[in-house]
DNA sequence: TAAAAAATTTAGATTAGTCTAAATATTTTA
DNA sequence: TAAAATATTTAGACTAATCTAAATTTTTTA
């Protein structure tokens, strides 16, 4: 078994090999809020497992092993936040913290029933892809509302930016998952867009734009 | 916050307390698979944050701290387990691991939409009671079958022993909570004891009838 | 392409929790 | 009630994770 730090490593470096293929330290100290050096140790730690793939100064990969355990800790987080909206009236901007906390609970058993319990859903309340318990999952394609041109419509699947604030300004907005939108405006200064949305019109900053995601 | 390893001396402790009522460094020690100098250490730590009342050498009494804190562990821990067994259909001997985890989740928003969620059950699948928000519980008087005498009857409502072993042979004598039980012949020699439970007589050691308990 | 800047690693400390072995206090018992 | 037994605490050490400051390597840039 790993410590809750370790698995906080493994979830970190997969998360930015998403954008990178290969990942710095000071990228994974920026994201868990520590020190290079202390990264730096972490590392060494990690690749003596045989978690991840680590030359001095070059970055790090994950290896399978520590790919698994990763994405095995990415299910449990979607699923606990799944759960905390579906069963338990969580909003999607309050489930993210003690999804951190659920996600390192280690029993396998209580995550597959978990699963069975809910019916196996395939998306969690912010619209990522839940891994099965072979850890299998399908990234839907999806692109930002700020790629669509006027008159192009599309149903909101996901968000870019997972902060609370943003959620909560969607909510207030009711541009929530499954939405179906319509762009009937960008206005070329700003960029920013007007949407139909059911029988509103809402004025979203193509900041937002492009934060918001809808499936391809 | 307390550390997991502070929360788990506190609620061995208040455990403990429930039969004498002062508690030794080495009761705390066996209790927790660890060494008194460990617990030494560990006690002179609580007494700092003022969640105990340590005078060395004399043992340890709960301060209305380190009590409510206690409380609030095993509120979280009987929460999750009948969460488990009624929820997630695991056995009542499967559910104690995965619950001394649990219990740790710091969320107080969780454990009270949990609580809801289950329509505020009043005791765990092993009987015991699962205090309220405010920390709030009744025990429910128990006694053990061996005190019953011949034509005596009575509820299986709790167990003394909570090891896997006992709730599986339990559960395989068809003897869980809520069966009514009745006495109809104890052994002289060897104080076993033969029940009538539902269509079925079963026969029961001395010392299961002392582990077994029913409502008073 | 050499100096400057940035990134990374190393060295040496610190804190939490644990341990063993030795010292001390309390309790038992003869 | 004094010796023996038991319980508890102290001293000193270890591991995991972290930090700061200094050293080293890589990258950038002029």
């Amino acid at each position: 078994m790993n410590t809750f730090t370790e698995e906080n490593y493994l979830k970190a470096i997969y998360h930015l090999s998403l954008q990178s293929s290969s990942v710095s330290t000071n990228q994974i100290a920026a994201s868990l809020n520590t020190k290079a050096a202390s990264v730096t140790d972490m590392l060494k730690k990690l690749a003596e497992k045989g978690l991840i793939n680590y030359t001095k100064y070059q970055g790090v990969t994950l290896t399978a092993a520590g790919e698994k355990i990763a994405v095995s800790i990415i299910r449990k987080h979607r699923l606990w936040e799944y759960f905390l909206v579906e069963k338990l009236n969580f909003k999607w901007d309050e489930v993210h913290d003690v999804a951190e906390e659920l996600e390192h609970i280690s029993s396998k058993e209580l995550v597959d029933r978990l699963d069975d319990f809910m019916g196996h859903p395939k998306y969690d309340p912010h619209g990522d892809p839940i891994p099965d318990s072979n850890g299998l999952f399908k990234t839907h394609e999806l692109k930002p509302v700020a790629t669509l041109v006027i008159n192009e419509n599309g149903i909101i699947s996901g968000v870019r930016d997972h902060s609370t604030a943003f959620l909560q300004y969607l909510e207030r907005m009711q541009l929530t998952i499954g939405k179906k939108i319509k762009v009937t405006e960008i206005n070329d200064y700003d960029h920013s867009v007007i949407l139909q949305v059911e029988d509103k019109k809402v004025h979203i900053s193509r900041e937002v734009a492009n934060n918001l995601l809808i499936a391809i």
